[in-house]
RNA sequence: GCCGAUGUAGCUCAGCUGGCUAGAGCAGCUGAUUUGUAAUCAGCAGGUCGUGGGUUCGAGUCCCUCCAUCGGCUCCA
């Protein structure tokens, strides 16, 4: 072994330093500041603890809390020290796991009789901080299965006894710090001393391995910094995140509502949020109509026979609004939780030949699902709901370029809509659990592959997601996360070959043979109601111009101006341009106030001067105030703003 | 569906350990005022305290049921 050992820094430097050298001597050696601030490393690409010694050559990154990894260490270290303080405050609680996850840690417990309620949170976060204080030390060691077992068996925790059965030997470790060890991987701060402010933030039930056959264990969620001052900036981030919650605004704009009488997860347009939304579809609708797509209509209700065919019954039947009886005997007919089947008998409705091909038949559907009621969320999660959906029926040759067509069309729709900030995952089966899927495992492969090549051709950075897929077949969802950071599904593209099985949907080719086509279901939004929530929690309801309800308000200073007002307001409408005239009895700064804080993009204030010389005095949300200008020059300004928002998806 | 929490006027909230006819601001209505870039003044009206039961001499306050909402879990065609 060398005694002195070659380690290369991210920036290419390499230092010389003594085999058995820590990263923590690394840093020390770089700078006292950086030795303070590191948390975790990296060696040749492994987490590794700050003491650990390095013995060969390698490449070192060395994490503090501003890197997603040192925040990892530092979270999942919490996660010891709140397990360390619920076993002191809690005897007999039994751990199971507790991982750092993108904005805190958890860790799971089975507590026993006694349920842990909220109230108690802050005396857990006093003790987990005391035990801070205390500057314990992270120590790994290894153990055998054996031991790993027999030690967990004799405290009586039949979770960790269950995770260690799933391990190989060898592999095992465990971490120490105080009186404290736990069954760990490793990747922990330098000591718990650096842990100076803890907020735990909810507490849960979650199922033991997520399987809701399992026990409920009680989740608490948390979060920790080095510093008190982060903790707080992070608390009032997440204040100013609830701010455009777009239940909130959606309520305090006049978008949309819930009725306890019509039931929950029924959301109720109002006229802004319902004008909103149908310019949303006119811009869809334009889009598709370019692309190829020909509207369809059908109706809200399909005879229970048509799910049985299309096997949506035997997977969701039990589950589901239940079937409409009628008059007549034996006639059962279901809400439809999908357009699909109903596209379906379209197509079969007329013979096509292979130079028919693609047909891509698109509708704004409206489909019902009864979610669970702890399910239910704003827009975001309901019962009823309306999709943009399409389905392109094509021959097999032709799925490669319709399949890319549509994602260029989801882009597209995103990039007008300046969503930027999106993941994509193509979201596959999971072969362990065929029960839940149908169809040929060969047609599922050939799917699957379909997907991952048009993904890679595009160039999309995607994740594969095991299990996700719909049970008919994989797809390529688009995700978006709301003001709190939860992901949503937006857009979604499937591909389908076991609908036109079970519909025995048919092409003539050029053999003169008849052919089975494949099926692309797609909803570039997703859904109306969760594209506008998240579209809410994205703007802050500050809607780009072209789709936002009101986008001029006309504030009279006085009653006498309002016939010059209606005058104004009159040639605005003629430039089809939206605009409201507030001529109340109140005073100008109250109407100012009122339409900044419902978030009109332009304030035209008319008063004696402005009927004078006949202009508009203009304000635009925020404050900045553009001063007078002709009638003309201002309806220009917001048309050629509004035309320029357009741009980006007219040139597209 | 499961775990935890919440539910007082249209909205935001007050109402201590159970004790007279449940309060405030904003919104609404009426009147005065006719206003120049983020709240003019005055008056009035508005609640069977989410629902149904129970404990008590007495319940907004304590207990139970149900409903809805919030944070998670599971689910998500």
């Amino acid at each position: 072994m060398n005694s002195v050992i070659d380690i290369r820094l991210p920036d290419g430097a390499v230092k010389q330093m003594p085999a058995g050298s820590t990263p923590f001597d690394v840093a020390r050696d770089i700078s006292e500041g950086l030795a303070r601030a590191v948390v975790s490393a990296s060696y040749n690409g492994a987490i590794i603890e700050t003491k650990t010694p390095l013995t060969e050559n390698g490449d070192l990154i060395l994490y503090t809390f501003n890197d997603v990894k040192g925040k990892q260490a530092f979270w999942h270290s919490s996660a010891h020290l709140l397990a360390q303080a619920l076993e002191q405050l809690y005897p007999g609680i039994k751990l199971t796991i507790g991982p750092a996850i993108d904005s805190g840690f958890y860790y799971d417990v089975d507590a026993g009789d006694h349920a842990i309620t909220e109230k108690e949170l802050s005396d857990i976060e006093k003790r987990m901080l005391e035990l801070a204080r205390g500057k314990h030390e992270f120590h790994m060691r290894s153990a055998t299965k054996a031991e790993a077992l027999a030690f967990y068996q004799s405290v009586g925790n039949e979770y960790k006894t269950e995770l260690i059965e799933s391990l190989e030997d060898g592999t095992i470790t465990f971490c120490d710090h105080d009186d404290f060890t736990d069954l760990c991987r490793g990747g922990h701060i330098p000591n718990t001393g650096i842990v100076k402010a803890v907020k735990l933030t909810n507490i849960a039930g979650a199922y033991w391995r997520g399987d809701e056959n399992n026990k409920q264990l009680t989740r608490i969620y948390g979060v920790s910094f080095p510093k008190q001052k982060l903790l707080t900036e992070h608390l009032e981030l997440i204040e100013e995140a609830k701010k455009r919650d777009h239940r909130k605004l959606g309520a305090e704009l006049g978008l949309f509502t819930f009725s306890q009488k019509v039931g929950q997860g029924l959301p109720l347009w109002l006229p802004k949020g319902a004008a909103l939304r149908e310019r949303l579809e006119q811009f869809l609708r334009k889009a598709q109509t370019k692309a190829g797509y020909e509207q369809v209509v059908t109706p809200h209700i399909g005879q229970k026979e048509l799910y049985v065919t299309s096997g949506h019954y035997e997977k969701y039947g039990a589950d589901s609004f239940q079937p409409i009886n009628t008059p007549a005997d034996g006639e059962e007919f279901l809400l439809k939780p999908m357009n699909c089947p109903h596209h379906c008998e379209i197509y079969n409705a007329s013979p096509w030949s292979y130079r028919d091909l693609p047909i891509r038949l698109a509708e704004f559907g409206t489909v019902y699902r009864y979610e669970q009621s702890g399910e239910l969320h704003g827009l975001t999660r309901v019962r009823g709901f309306t999709q943009d959906d399409a389905h392109i029926f094509c021959t097999p040759e032709q799925l490669n370029d319709e399949f890319m067509g549509v994602i260029d069309l989801v882009l597209y729709v995103f990039n007008a809509l300046g969503f930027q900030d999106f993941k994509t995952q193509v979201s596959v089966r999971d072969p362990k659990k065929p029960e839940k899927y149908i169809g040929d495992t060969a047609l599922w492969e050939k799917a699957e592959q379909a997907i991952i090549a048009a993904a890679e051709q595009k160039g999309l950075d995607y994740v594969v997601e095991t299990g996700e897929a719909a049970f008919y077949g994989p797809k390529l969802d688009f995700m978006v996360k709301d003001a709190l950071g939860r992901s949503w599904q937006l857009g979604t593209i499937q591909v389908d070959y076991n609908l036109p099985e079970r519909f025995d949907l048919s092409y003539k080719g050029n053999d003169n043979d008849m052919h089975r086509p494949v099926m692309i279901h797609r909803a570039p939004f997703g859904s109306m109601e969760r594209f506008v929530a998240i579209l809410i929690e994205h703007t802050g309801g500050n809607f780009p111009l072209w789709l936002t309800p009101t986008q001029v308000q006309l504030l009279c200073v006085s009653e006498k101006h309002e016939k010059y007002a209606q005058k104004v307001s009159k040639f605005l409408e003629n430039n089809e341009i939206r605009a409201l005239v507030d001529n109340r009895n109140e005073t100008i700064g109250k109407k100012i106030r009122e339409a900044e804080m419902s978030k009109v993009p332009f304030m035209v204030i008319i008063g004696e001067q402005e009927a004078a010389q006949q202009t508009v005095s203009v304000r635009q949300h925020g404050g900045n105030d553009l001063g007078a200008m002709p009638l003309d020059t201002f309806a220009t300004r917001i048309k050629n703003q509004a035309a320029e928002e357009m741009e980006i998806f007219t040139t597209n």
